[in-house]
Formats: structure tokens, C-alpha cells, sequence
DNA sequence: CCTAGATCGTCAGTATACTGTCAATCAACA
DNA sequence: TGTTGATTGACAGTATACTGACGATCTAGG
């Protein structure tokens, strides 16, 4: 074994740091996800689209990548793969030249409702190693600290303020 | 407000999801990371993999990707870049021709040992909001669910497992 | 020795994820 | 009204992250 090592750190010290657990969790994450879905090849960002048009209809990209925390940049390729598959339309927007309106179409509508117990499949099993109180402890900690931190990553617009201007309350 | 929705699925589900929570605290760890760490233009994965090596010196590729959890295809251009920028250097193996030996170099160690407390910062801003008591038992959970969830992503070989035929005991 | 199977690094292809930039468009103000 | 500033979608560029395939190489068995 190495006698001492040359510099005060070492894997012990990677292995048990949060970024670390973080990327790690996520991997795993996305593995069992696609694992589950592989029938439909839709990935956890995409179906995450997916259900944000479906409980906003008339959404445009931007507020899109606010409401699901997603780049905008990124979130281009994004839509252009949904729409490819003919899951989501885009619909210019009569009173705004630059914004394309986003709506899910029937066999969107469909794939979502077909995906749906895959995908809880998918978070059930995510979980499954845990005892269920401490499934809860984590879940709880998790949101908290995602909530406490959302400034921390660039997403242009909150959840909410993304949705002040749209359908609710006009 | 909307009366009925048309799938038993919103927003709330997504965002309460496993699955989500472990994206969005991923896309928030790799933003303070480079927040702190600007300076020295490495990402986590660069880090990490730097930590690995200088752990490990005269590690290959194929072990180094099974230690930090990190697939084989995508590490060569980590390496690429990291050789790139003169930190790592690769030797071909004497008994082996397929394998090329990885080592830190002079410069290599000093970043590694410069960036160390911009790392320590980083990693202490993601879990500062909770109280310390809570950071203690979301990291023991999450530890507990990565380790028990380890084959669920293909890692081609366990870390252990991984450096049974390196250095250690020879 | 010689072939079958395994392993090594590499590559092509796809999909996030980020920064920064751009033209088109819109809103607000002088 | 005309110009400034902000917003929108799009793009280029970089960096993970995965699947699947490939030639080169090593190892084991006959």
C-alpha cells in the first residue's frame, strides 16, 4: 500500500463528496429510466416536455425550459426531436412573431398516456433499495434542497413567474 | 383554472419525481462546481479523473473509467483534454501493447493541489442551505442508494474490482 | 502453433447541457 | 415617431454520457 500519499486527497474523499453522489445518482438515474422505456425511445427529458406541453398547451420554449428547468439552448434539439416524431406541433403565435406555440398532438397525447406506468416503474425503482421511511427522508431533503439552491444553476425564469403570463388567470 | 386534466399526470408529479430531483441537483452541483472553479478551467469529470490518476498512477484507461464511475467511450476525450492541457501523460505498457499507462504530470500535481479548496468550497455550498444535521443524513442515504444501486448503470467493472491487478500488492 | 474468445483503445452516432452570439421582433420611452 | 433595450428562437462551440462497432492485441485451449 501506498505509504502516505503525496497530496491530502484521495478517492475516500471523491467517492463520499456530494458532486460526486450527485452525477452518480443521476447516471443511475437515467439507466433505469431508459431501461423501463426502451419500448417507447423517449428519454426523461423529452417525456418531461411531454407532460409540461400537455399541462400547458399554447406554451413557447422559453417559459418550456423554466417550467422543467431545461436550457434554452439545449431545448431546441429538444423540441425538434419531439416534433420529428410528431408527438408536439409548433403554431406561430398570431399576436407575437417571434414565439412558436407548443402543443402536444394525438399521438402525443397517446405515447404519454401509454408511458406513464413505465415511468413510475422507473421511480419506483430508483428508490427500491431503500427502506421506505428512508425513501421519504431522502425524497424530503432532496426538494428541499433543490428548492433552496434553484438559483444556483441558470434557468432564466422560476417555474411560477414563467407562468404568470399564460392561460391562468386571464 | 383548468377543471379536469386530461391524463392523470401534471407538473407537481414531475416535480416530485425521483428522477427529476436527481437532474436538477446534478445541473445545480456542476454549477457551483464551475462557479468556484472558473479559475482553473477543469470540469468535475476532468477532476475527478485527475484525483483518480494521481491515486493511482500507471492506472489505464478502462480501470480509470470503472473508478470514478465514468463510461469508457466518453473518457477518452477527457483524456484527450487533460493531456491536452499537459496535466497527464500517457506511457505505453511494456508487456502489453494495447494498454497506454496514465501519470500525472509536474503541472498536473500542482493544479490538482491548487484547486483543492475551490473543490472543498464547491462541495460545501451544495449542501449549505440544509442544516448540518440534514446534510449528514441526505449524503448517508444517498451514499446507501448509490452503492446499492451501482449495477443498475454499466459500469463495466467495480471499482474494487478494478485495481485487483494494479499496483496494490505487487 | 493456431484459432476462439476476451480485452484495449478508438470511433461513429445520438442526446443532453452549458456559454455566448445573432437577427428578428417587440415594448417603452424620449 | 424613432431609437434604445429587452425578448425570442436559432446557432456555433465545447463537454459530458450512452450504445454499438471496429481493429489490434492478448490469453486459453486444443
Amino acid at each position: 500500500m501506498p505509504s502516505k500519499p503525496l497530496l491530502p486527497i484521495a478517492m475516500d474523499a471523491v467517492y463520499a463528496a456530494p458532486g460526486y453522489l450527485f452525477r452518480r445518482m443521476q447516471q443511475i438515474a437515467v439507466s433505469i429510466f431508459m431501461e423501463e422505456c426502451k419500448a417507447f425511445d423517449l428519454t426523461p427529458v423529452q417525456y418531461a416536455a411531454l407532460v409540461a406541453i400537455h399541462t400547458h398547451p399554447g406554451i413557447d420554449a422559453t417559459r418550456l425550459s423554466a417550467v422543467i428547468a431545461f436550457d434554452r439552448s439545449t431545448l431546441g434539439s429538444v423540441i425538434e426531436r419531439l416534433q420529428a416524431k410528431a408527438y408536439i406541433e409548433r403554431k406561430p403565435a398570431p399576436e407575437d412573431k417571434r414565439i412558436k406555440l407548443l402543443y402536444l398532438t394525438k399521438s402525443g397525447a397517446a405515447i404519454l398516456r401509454e408511458i406513464i406506468p413505465a415511468v413510475e416503474r422507473a421511480q419506483g425503482r430508483m428508490l427500491e433499495p431503500l427502506k421506505p421511511a428512508d425513501r421519504k427522508a431522502l425524497m424530503g431533503l432532496l426538494a428541499q434542497l433543490v428548492d433552496l439552491n434553484n438559483e444556483a444553476s441558470r434557468v432564466p425564469l422560476r417555474a411560477e413567474d414563467a407562468l404568470e403570463h399564460l392561460g391562468k388567470g386571464g
